[in-house]
DNA sequence: GGAAGTACATACAAAAATGTAAGTATGGAA
DNA sequence: TTCCATACTTACATTTTTGTATGTACTTCC
């Protein structure tokens, strides 16, 4: 082995990380539930803000344009009027997406109890 | 079965949905990663300040708190001075945390590749 | 002919998150 | 004896996030 392999060893808890950041995005408000949304499906823009319950449109274009950037997710317009523009994730993003899946799916199968289990 | 079972399916998509609320605790910025830094080890308060870089101690503190009336943080605080307090996972806690250190693991270790497929 | 739907951008305002600094009580190290 | 460490809390200031409203260009439905 080399000896000058591994300088650099990503971490989420280093706050100059890029994983960090990346980890931010992902982790988002709206960032979780739009991989969430976007699992099975391609969708459109008012598809999306129509099942992501309490978006603005504002932050789910603010939001898809991050995931965009990132390589989460694919943006296809067609040049057409109205307008017709196809959101689905890339091969990275549903990667992601699973995990956050399974992370919320958790959370829900558990619900009950987790909410029966606290009584201040 | 019954007719009126399954009433209320949790959903994090639904806005009002309690899951959605834990959700957003549990994927909050600093709640991501004190469930990280908590997954293996008990530890205190300044511990985690210094593991969780960047945090300060009232968002560290607040986070802890949310954490632990949700039900997935542990405070054992001993009644000495200097004060002495240890912070833990709980069951659920640790299911939690095994989910969000999935995709968090899966960022590093594809941090690479990802940050090589974008190009703006 | 007017309303609604489409996928946004933009300006402005309000709300929420976060940071900073200071204070608390006490013991131990320098 | 002054400073540091501990685990916070509180007040205050700033930053970030989020929402609201409006506009666009055109088509289809009523």
């Amino acid at each position: 082995m080399d000896t000058l392999e591994k300088v650099f060893e990503p971490d989420v808890l280093s706050a100059n990380c890029p994983s960090r950041t990346l980890f931010n995005h992902v982790t988002s408000r709206w960032g979780v539930l739009v991989l969430i949304a976007l699992q099975n499906d391609t969708m459109r823009f008012s598809e999306l803000r129509r099942k992501i319950e309490g978006v603005s449109e504002r932050m789910l274009s603010q939001t898809l344009k991050l995931l965009e950037e990132d390589g989460f997710v694919d943006r296809k317009a067609f040049d057409v009027v109205p307008p017709h523009v196809e959101y689905s994730l890339t091969p990275f993003g549903q990667e992601v997406s699973k995990r956050v899946r399974e992370l919320a799916s958790w959370i829900e199968v558990n619900l009950g109890d987790i909410l029966a289990a606290k009584q201040p």
